[in-house]
DNA sequence: ATGAAAGCGCTAACAC
DNA sequence: GTGTTAGCGCTTTCAT
């Protein structure tokens, strides 16, 4: 391993100097600059930059933690960041947490050792409290991923979850839906909250039923509740319409109605929180309220740097981007109106 | 910031005591190592591993590089090695590079600088190969992914690339097409030469048409070589079938085929390598040679950690993992012949 | 079974 | 402009 000294040496200057050329600070004369600049490219030099975090306390380095790699939302979340840390000169470090407690608590601790800079956080639910504490108490900045826990304050970067909810429901009310279901994921987490709110604001503001037999509460990944679902389609004013709190929870349920032969959007609709990016693209089906995934990333890193750089205001930042409402096949009109 | 001092200091050892006790390392006796671990979990002590690295020489990071995030199959893949690393108590640094050289060798600056102990590698073509050899002078193992660069011998994880062109190839003969087109990536990328190799195996070995002229090299991301499309369609004798080297080329490829009135599969069929997970979970429509995405990051880690670790051979190793056909809609039998 | 000393590779603070 | 000293938080080596 070829160090600062090795440099020093041949440059036949001290530590310092090389630590000076390398890192732009502090005065050197252009001459020895372009000499030590020679010997370290000679070399291939390359600081190590854990001795440099262990003297600078600092590290560079940001984590995000998500819940689920295998959403798109996340996929390209995470390309956003990425883009985000690259550019500001930072590198990310990476966990998924699988909407696990005890799998975060795992990238927690990891992040804690690893002295990271900051976090992007997109806490598992309301649990993961302790886990946010353990942060603040070790005053390591964080900025909360559209979900957030109550009971902690910090900088947010969010999709409009309730709002989001409503454009969805106003709209398959305009086109006739009264009976309209919600699969919504687990209430602990804060946009499942938000999103039923908006489903019954939405449901109140345009006199549809609000029934409470038409709400299944389950988990936002790996949608499998066949009974809940059988539930809902078997009450007596069996529901015209699904609305799913997010994409996963979207295509189970579109998975789980064709299983019992109901097809979509002819016998019953569906939308969703969420696009599919890549399958839309592919084939434009899902009626969906659409997240700015790549901005929630490329933001949320932005105001985690500047928390870090202390070019934040002292109080937290709230960043909310709307949802956009991107109609396409999966909803029409009820059956019984066509 | 609390140190392994404050521990020391508290339950009245030496730092040397509760380094033992942390690290499971010497002889303690069991009085004070309760003692000890009590205070720490007191105080919530979490070692700094910036410290640890800088003596230990080993930094329990693995360096995950790949080419496209946005693509299922790194999603997946990435999600398999995520895996894998938390399992043996390894984490995950992140880079993305777009199959763009610039890029590539900023991850790599990065990575030499964090001394992570191993590297996941999908390069972006054959000029990586001066990045390689970086890797290799500083004693830094890496497992390719899919994608090797002539001139570098390394561990390989990979997928049957020119077995899987084959068996499409021959799929679509046996449907009766025997005019078939190749929208490659670029031929700088190892899959890509394999998978035109096995495309020319196949249509030899069937006796289909082999014309150089129904061959588009491009890249393997954001398919939009609109003119190149066009020659291919414009062909004398116009291809039947298209085979896209990867998902996203195909799905590039059928948006433009769709652009043009052309619908598949009644006017062409398309097949394609890697599968699209999600879009095809929702709508099984593309027919495709999967490959297992999940297993290459699993096993490519356990690989990496295995050399890492001095499990491993001295010989470089290399896993083939095949890739299996499946049949869906966007293939059938050419027209004429329906 | 426990501890003292030295050093991993770097930089901040201060001389000169 | 340049160099010296000290120390970031940990573990290795070798006494005791």
């Amino acid at each position: 391993m070829i160090t600062i000294y090795d440099i020093a040496k041949k440059a036949n200057v001290s530590a310092m100097t090389v630590s000076k050329v390398i890192n732009h600070t502090g005065r050197i004369s252009s001459a020895t600059r372009e000499r030590v600049q020679q010997v370290i490219d000679e070399l291939g030099y390359i600081p190590n930059s854990n001795a440099r975090s262990l003297v600078l306390q600092r590290t560079q380095m940001l984590s995000l933690l998500i819940t689920d790699i295998t959403n798109p939302f996340y996929t390209t979340l995470a390309r956003g960041a990425e883009d985000a840390a690259h550019l500001r000169g930072y590198r990310l470090l990476f966990g998924n947490s699988d909407e696990d407690y005890k799998k975060e608590k795992d990238y927690v601790d990891a992040i804690l050792s690893t002295r990271v800079d900051g976090v992007l956080f997109a806490p598992a639910g309301d649990r993961s409290l302790q886990h946010l504490k353990q942060l603040q108490e070790r005053h390591i900045p964080f900025v909360f991923l559209d979900r957030t826990v109550p009971g902690i304050t910090s900088d947010i970067i969010a999709g409009d979850s309730r709002e989001g909810a409503i454009a969805l429901i106003r709209y398959l009310v305009q086109l006739g839906h009264r009976r309209i279901a919600l699969v919504n994921g687990s209430s602990e987490v804060s946009t499942a909250r938000l999103r039923e709110e908006g489903y019954i604001a939405g449901l109140r503001e345009t006199g549809a039923d609000i029934n409470p037999e038409l709400v299944l509460r389950t988990g936002y990944r790996d949608f499998s509740d066949e009974e809940g679902l059988d539930r809902l389609l078997s009450q007596p004013d069996q529901p015209t319409a699904i609305f799913a709190a997010n994409n996963m929870l979207a295509i189970g349920v579109i998975r789980l109605l064709r299983k019992r032969g109901l097809r979509v959007p002819e016998d019953i609709s569906v939308v969703c929180f969420d696009d599919l990016d890549l399958a839309s693209a592919f084939d434009p089906f899902l009626t969906v309220a659409a997240q700015p995934a790549y901005e929630f990333g490329f933001q949320g890193v932005q105001m985690l740097i500047d928390r870090i750089e202390g070019k934040s205001p002292s109080e937290a930042q709230t960043v909310i981007l709307p949802s956009e409402l991107r109609i396409r096949a999966s909803a029409t009109a009820p059956r019984e109106q066509k």
